[in-house]
RNA sequence: GUGGGCGUAGCUCAGCUGGUAGAGCAUCCGGUUGUGGUCCGGAAUGUCGCGGGUUCGAGCCCCGUCGCUCACCCCA
């Protein structure tokens, strides 16, 4: 084999590429209910997006980036996360000079050079949303409870939802300085030394046991979250009771994106392995000014297509429905698929979703054909059927056969299949 | 970037202590008149990931390399 997808690309082909479309437009579903618009978005953008709107210290951007040079020079990269392109493009386009909160979704791939493994792509898919300037929490809740309404639309139970509130800039100031003087009481590798100076937040982020252990006693944000943030994050938490919605809160849950304020969330999901986080996002509070907009808020989600495939799979949900073909026509050799090929196309004008034998094959390998199709129905089209303009029918599931005129072939196929095709 | 596991037909895999490559499924053709699923017969498909070494002889052993995969790190 001499060539193969770039390491890390994970493709979607048939069969389970139809797996992929319902479970991103479950995804997105819930979106458009509740008025997000969508936004096709630049795929590349100008590396200082994120280098400023992601932040420099981020892993992502610090090692992540797919960054190149185009023919003017100038540096390009392709989209390791949605928020910051967004916020681009609100700016751009001056959409945050119009109607408040400005609703958005988007879909598609994202790009980050990582060492690849279960659940974890270089060129991975997202479906996210973005609410962008208002400030009021119970957006945050809508926001998650759009999330949540996705998983549970693809029948995901096994689902769960942490959040935390890293507080506004005040709250976090404090707790900054609180926790980086706890840190240094610690005795840290070089790495997390590091991690300390540029953003000790992250530090909580450390899923090694003995960081676990050694943070066990940190002092936690909840803790110096001012009047306003508490009680900001009060009403986000009264709004996912209202709406049913269940979660625990995680004190240590950070995020890896520097941009993120207040309310940070995330849906994880035990049963997938290393990478269990499905979907997450949060409030950033200083994103749109770092770009150069108007200093607005916002808030958002990101959820990962590919790591809900694998919750779903993992769930044992059967997503695969079968399409069924309404009918596939057997050309009784090469002189009748002309005729074949336009009975089908007129049958799909009429929303009926038709095959046929092609390449003059015989008839028992047509017929076979037909069977591996997963057609409801079948017919021969020769010199008989020609003539008389009427075929016979047969219903391959069971077998019976009927005598149809062709002229009568589409709403019988209609009628008795519903609207399902 | 670091570590573990694995690379044999389109797919899933077998291949005994090294003796010169197989099965199942899938594909295509056929089982005499124009109707599929079961059954039967037949056909096609491999540089055994690649390169080197040891050996009379390597799919099996050794070295290197590439790829896949899982995990660390981090995130969707």
């Amino acid at each position: 084999m001499k060539y193969q997808a770039p390491k890390g690309v994970k493709e979607y082909l048939p069969p389970s590429s139809a797996l992929f479309e319902r479970v991103r437009e479950a995804l997105i579903s819930p979106a458009r209910m509740a008025n997000y618009q969508l936004m096709e978005l630049a795929i590349f953008e100008e590396t200082e997006v994120f280098t400023r709107g992601v932040g420099e210290s981020t892993d992502v951007v610090s090692k992540e980036m797919y960054t190149f040079t185009d023919r003017a020079e100038r540096s390009l990269t392709l989209r390791p996360e949605g928020t910051a392109g967004v916020m681009r493009a609100v700016i751009e386009s001056g959409l945050d000079r119009g109607a408040l909160p400005v609703k958005i979704w988007y879909a598609g791939p994202f790009f980050r050079a990582e060492r690849p493994q279960a659940g974890r792509y270089r060129q991975f898919y997202q479906v996210g949303i973005e609410a962008i300037g208002s400030e009021d929490p119970l957006l945050d809740v809508e926001v998650i409870s759009i999330a949540a309404k996705g998983f549970a639309a693809l029948g995901l139970t096994g689902f769960e939802l942490v959040i935390n509130s890293l507080g506004d800039s005040e709250s976090r100031n404090a707790y900054r300085q609180a926790l980086t003087e706890y840190l240094l009481t610690l005795s840290l590798d070089e790495a997390t030394r590091q991690r300390v100076q540029l953003n000790p937040l992250r530090v909580l982020d450390d899923k090694r046991p003995e960081m676990i252990k050694a943070l066990a006693s940190a002092p936690s944000i909840l803790d110096f979250l001012n009047d306003t943030s508490r009680a900001e994050f009060d009403v986000v938490q009264q709004g996912l009771a209202d709406l049913g919605i269940k979660y625990t809160i995680n004190p240590r849950l950070v995020r890896g994106l520097d941009y993120y304020t207040k309310t940070t969330f995330e849906f994880v999901h035990p049963l997938l392995g290393a990478q269990s986080g499905i979907g997450g996002g949060g409030r950033y509070d200083g994103l749109m000014e770092s770009l150069g907009g108007q200093p607005l808020s916002g808030i958002g989600f990101g959820i990962g297509v590919d790591r809900v495939i694998l919750a779903c799979e993992a769930e044992g949900i059967e997503l695969l429905q079968e399409r069924e073909l309404a009918c596939f026509i057997v050309p009784l050799g090469a002189q009748f698929e002309r005729q074949a090929l336009k009975i089908a196309s007129e049958l799909r004008d009429q929303k009926l979703r038709v095959d046929l034998a092609f390449g003059g094959r015989a008839l028992k390998g047509a017929m076979k054909a037909a069977d591996k199709s997963g057609a409801r129905y079948a017919f021969v089209l020769g010199e008989r059927e020609s003539q008389s303009q009427e075929v016979e029918l047969k219903e391959l599931a069971s077998g019976a056969v009927q005598s149809i005129r062709l002229s009568d072939l589409p709403q019988f196929l209609i009628r008795s299949l519903g609207a399902n095709s």
